[in-house]
RNA sequence: GGAGAGGUGGCCGAGUGGUUUAAGGCGGCUGUCUUGAAAACAGUUGACCGAAAGGUCCGGGGGUUCGAAUCCCUCCCUCUCCGCCA
């Protein structure tokens, strides 16, 4: 959510910044129901304050004529408040629905361009393998070495859903395991087993609710949500608390199921495990002061990075432009792992810099050392990593010509020094 | 699921219709003392809207009343006992 001051004194520049992102929030709406809603106020607080003397005179006076005609009079008032206050209450509503629908403003670095085609490839780590008739895609080859069952996944819940098997189970637990480890003991983190499942007032803090709705899976009898991702859980970890001075930065590592509906991506990526509506991510959530959030986006991003590096997997980063941007941030920068058997780059995490924009919404705020009035956190998140894509990339860089899958180094530690994940017992 | 008790400032906690302008404590800040710190003592310290005057806020929403933290309705949450349960 923007600030409203913010809006009020320099609607021009959140017009233009606005503009960045081919977006038609209805500011002029805003301004003249802020208006309304500020002329209104004054008008009935006139009259509260009124009221508030009368009443205490009432109380102070004896039985009598006096006093009667007083107590009318007041009715009287409190009538003409109350007409008010309702109309009051109406365009704070209005308001604030609109206020809800307007998206996050650009940071200034943020390149301008319409679609993903405008992304800015900022560099590239390792050497991408070339394409070639020996590599195959992972779903092809996980499936021949008996490492996921696609069929009966789609039996069971449909499509976009799977059974990971035998030693590809393994391996996934293994690298939330040790991503987590390295977040916590080499990162700093915190690490939270969050809850899935989250109330509305958790959506809308994070930006979910009220626009994108229809892209949740969503509990109608207990009206709860399943989370896209645990950036909602964790970050509405702290939702309407004052943070102690001094606490701050706060950073949270959490794996969690993600649920996502795909409703507006049929057709698109159906083949393997790369877009599917169920998987596991573990992911990196900061609660920051104002003026640390740049510093702080770069230090996430190279604790994604770091994950990559360690498994030795080549990857890019590329830093979203205006129309590739999320509702919620104001910068974002992708790490995108190379695919060679599927030739692709898979995009493997999103950082991003949310500024103050979730912190309203979710009303996080914290005191200043020095005492002065509280204000609002920055929050940033990076995903640290999905794990689909993240075996895809595993899968398809480290497969020998027998199909056999090297385990990188880093994880064999992890499954008790096994170097080699060879044919699984065949899906019979 | 049944019965009961609760939800008050950053935290704990008093307050059952009108000088409450929400007591008191903890924590924070400032000062005295100290080489410095701790302790002790003293002072100070809620949030939100508003340029200000002022107004709003006692879990959320609604109602009764001239006036509500206080009474009523409703929802959410916490705790205790019972039942069920991985």
């Amino acid at each position: 959510m923007l600030d409203l001051r913010l809006i009020r004194e320099q609607p021009d520049m959140v017009r233009d910044a606005l503009r960045r992102l081919n977006t038609d929030a209805p500011l002029d709406d805003i301004l003249q129901l802020d208006e309304q809603r500020r002329s209104l106020l004054t008008r009935v607080e006139e009259l509260k304050a009124q009221r508030n003397a009368g009443s205490k005179e009432i109380g102070k006076a004896a039985a009598g004529q006096e006093r009667d005609k007083k107590i009318a009079e007041m009715r009287q008032l409190g009538d003409t408040i109350a007409e008010l206050d309702e109309e009051v209450r109406d365009v704070d509503e209005r308001l604030h629905k609109l206020l809800l629908e307007v998206p996050n403003l650009p940071d200034p670095d943020v390149p301008d361009g319409p679609d993903e085609s405008a992304n800015v490839i900022v560099r590239h780590w390792g050497d991408p393998k070339e394409p070639s008739d020996s590599i195959a895609p992972h779903w092809d080859l996980a499936e021949n070495q008996g490492l996921i069952d696609f069929e009966r996944g789609v039996k069971v819940s449909g499509s976009r859903f799977y059974f990971l098997r035998a030693d590809m189970a393994r391996l996934q637990r293994a690298l939330i395991t040790w991503m987590i480890d390295i977040h916590t003991r080499e990162h700093d983190y915190i690490e939270l087993t969050p809850p899935v499942l989250v109330r509305s007032e958790s959506m809308v803090g994070t930006g979910n609710l009220p626009k994108f709705g229809d892209t949740l899976y969503h509990d109608e009898e207990s009206d709860l949500w399943l989370i896209p991702t645990a950036e909602v859980s964790v970050t509405n970890y702290h939702r309407d608390e004052l943070l102690d001075a001094g606490t701050l930065p706060r950073k949270y590592v959490a794996q969690s199921l993600c649920f996502r509906r795909e409703q507006f991506s049929a057709g698109r990526d159906v083949r393997g495990i790369k877009r599917v509506h169920q998987f596991e991510k573990v992911e990196m959530v900061k609660f920051v002061e104002p003026e640390k959030s740049d510093d702080e986006l770069y230090s996430l991003l190279d604790n994604a990075e770091q994950i990559l590096r360690k498994l030795e997997l080549p990857y890019r980063v590329v830093q979203m432009c205006t129309g590739d941007l999320s509702f919620v941030s104001a910068k974002k920068i992708d790490l995108e792992v190379w695919a060679p058997g599927s030739e692709d780059w898979l995009e493997v995490s999103s950082c991003a810099n949310f500024r103050d924009f979730q912190a309203r919404r979710a009303n996080i705020r914290f005191r200043t050392e020095d005492g002065g009035r509280p204000q609002y956190v920055h929050t940033l998140n990076g995903s640290g990593l999905a794990l689909p894509r993240t075996m895809i990339a595993i899968l398809e860089n480290y497969q020998q010509p027998d199909g056999s899958i090297v385990v990188p180094a880093v994880l064999r530690g992890y499954l008790g020094g096994q170097e080699v994940i060879e044919k699984q017992p065949g899906i019979w």
